[in-house]
DNA sequence: ACCTTTTGTTAACGCCACTGAACATTTCTT
DNA sequence: AAGAAATGTTCAGTGGCGTTAACAAAAGGT
């Protein structure tokens, strides 16, 4: 009765997300832009996210429509508490998730930031609620938390895929979920 | 120097990625159907996903031109070598992140559910794989595991947020992150 | 005040991913 | 073999999100 990966049900909630990607970082944008400059306009923030001022003006209507951004008095972009809240969520969670992905699994700079980033606005309250504890423990000096530490950062050359029959998660499946080939889907479109 | 939260180089890698949540979950479905009945139609997969036959058309065809789906000698639907490698290393993404937000995060099985299938196609391969490394440590019955596993469902009601100043990850930003308001971003649309 | 530059908006377009409807093709039934 | 049913494809239409390019409005320089 567990739910199925591919239920019809779910798997499109992801398009059903009221915040897309893109608008979770023109609220960011507005945010840096304010506290850097004290002041963003559209044109700044169309500069900052690298996209031209025509699809930063119709992105920022929009989000006024929802009342995610607002004018103040001398007409400069500015972020309203809904708003606000929205973009420090998603900020959140991209640094609990890159801290995550650096210093507990080690993964290396680049993909840490790049994963981080894909997922930021994803992450459900409950679950970047729950990684933030995780993470505020992992992260800790307490004897428990350095030693999951150095317990990942051992598995350097790959917790070698020998041990698979104890593993508790490949178990199962029979196979080291970790010994796939690497499909070629990551990098970017030519 | 650290790379920033919006640089324009970084924040759409995003729709770069070569494989899309859709796609992701047509290969799967074949997959599921092939093991489940045997062989995968269009139509089957249209009605498992949920979507119309003429989008499970146009969808299928995109797949058969990159050559990750294509059919065997009754024409029913087949994955190809890299198809199946795509599918699997995506199956396995939400396998581990499912059980990570359940089992170690204590985050509920809806919402876990929902966050592992928005993320599974974003994981990439290195973060995949290490966060199967981590899983595979905190779900074996080593004591070190057992304790954390404890510490962490200790934390139902919120590792209050009173600690502040000696959580390693608010620490910096002065107030606690855990402690934000619920802004509308969750549920789905009209 | 006037002309130029900067800033903001709008329109036409492309790409993705869906819908619904019309059409073509295959397969099943009798 | 012929008609009905199931299956597959194609074609507008929609919405999100980008691009250029043309245009409108605001700001600045002399």
């Amino acid at each position: 009765m567990s739910q199925e990966i591919n239920d019809a049900s779910h798997w499109r909630d992801f398009d059903q997300n009221l915040l897309s990607h893109s608008m979770a970082h023109y609220l960011m944008a507005i945010d840096t832009l304010r506290t850097e400059h004290g002041y963003a306009r559209s044109t700044d923030v169309a500069e900052k996210l690298g996209v031209s001022r025509g699809a930063a003006s119709m992105a920022l209507s929009q989000l006024k429509k929802k009342d995610w951004v607002g004018e103040d008095h001398n007409r400069f972009l500015l972020l309203t508490e809904t708003g606000a809240q929205i973009a420090s969520q998603v900020e959140q969670n991209f640094l609990i998730l890159n801290q995550f992905f650096k210093e507990v699994l080690n993964v290396g700079e680049e993909a840490a930031h790049a994963d981080a980033c894909k997922i930021e606005h994803l992450l459900g309250m409950e679950t970047g609620k729950r990684l933030l504890w995780l993470m505020r423990f992992l992260m800790s000096d307490e004897e428990l938390a350095i030693q999951v530490r150095k317990q990942m950062s051992k598995c350097n050359e790959g917790c070698s895929p020998v041990e698979v029959s104890e593993c508790p998660i490949c178990g199962a499946s029979g196979e080291c979920l970790a010994a796939l080939g690497t499909p070629s889907i990551e990098g970017t479109k030519p």
